[in-house]
DNA sequence: TGTACATTTGCAAAGTATTGCAAATGAGGA
DNA sequence: TCCTCATTTGCAATACTTTGCAAATGTACA
């Protein structure tokens, strides 16, 4: 087996992904209410959100929480209500740090190797 | 309730968003894999990607088969040995493109909307 | 204080994912 | 053909996730 070479400007990368993140998107039921949160263009109740979907409103409020949880929603109580919204610059900035790391990884030319 | 106006510039996101290319990166193996695989600079064998974490080899095979069916990764035969390397493009393109409509979703002026 | 409403949490059931081992598959070379 | 090596698959055990219901929490308002 060849040595392996690693490119030193690639261990960005493992900062960058999170997999808890990725885990967090990874569910139709959580892509719908992102969706919902995205076209609705202003902070959303619990409730509001819940019609996106046929499941009961406290399976909804878990999955809000799991979104809240890796960074993708912010929450912000108002009198009895819960209004959810997308932290869309952080996610924008995260997705595109995340693609500007694996191109220049994976594509570039003539860039410094190291032995593994 | 206020009735909920939806953008309709968001609808292209269920279109881009694919729940099982986040759920394929949101394993902390996987994105050691990934890792391993984007630093490498070249197609890898099993053997040699199974050297970036300790699990039997059978459970790496597995993780790449997972990440293949996501479309993050190709494999290609070459006698005994599959070689499975990063479909970077298609992954830098997809990333950005959820990017890019995140940001015109949620963070454009005079939008068009239409009541849900 | 008591009632109404929005949301969250405890719980148990059902479903899905991950793991290691052992065996199967498939390809190269003696 | 037979042996070896690389990879994949079957299987069972274990662990984690998702779900709905019911109850708990917290807030507003009479």
């Amino acid at each position: 087996m060849r040595p392996i070479k690693t490119n030193a400007c690639c261990s960005g990368l493992s900062q960058l992904i999170s997999p808890q993140m990725f885990k967090a998107i990874g569910d139709p039921k959580r892509v719908a209410i992102l969706i919902r949160l995205a076209e609705c263009q202003r902070p959303c109740t619990v409730s509001e959100i819940a019609s996106c979907c046929p499941v009961d409103i406290s399976g909804v409020s878990r999955h809000l929480a799991i979104l809240r949880d890796a960074g993708i929603l912010t929450a912000t109580k108002l009198g009895k209500q819960v209004l959810y919204q997308i932290c869309s610059q952080s996610l924008v900035d995260t997705l595109r740090n995340i693609a500007n790391a694996i191109e220049s990884c994976c594509s570039a030319p003539g860039r410094k190797e190291t032995v593994d």
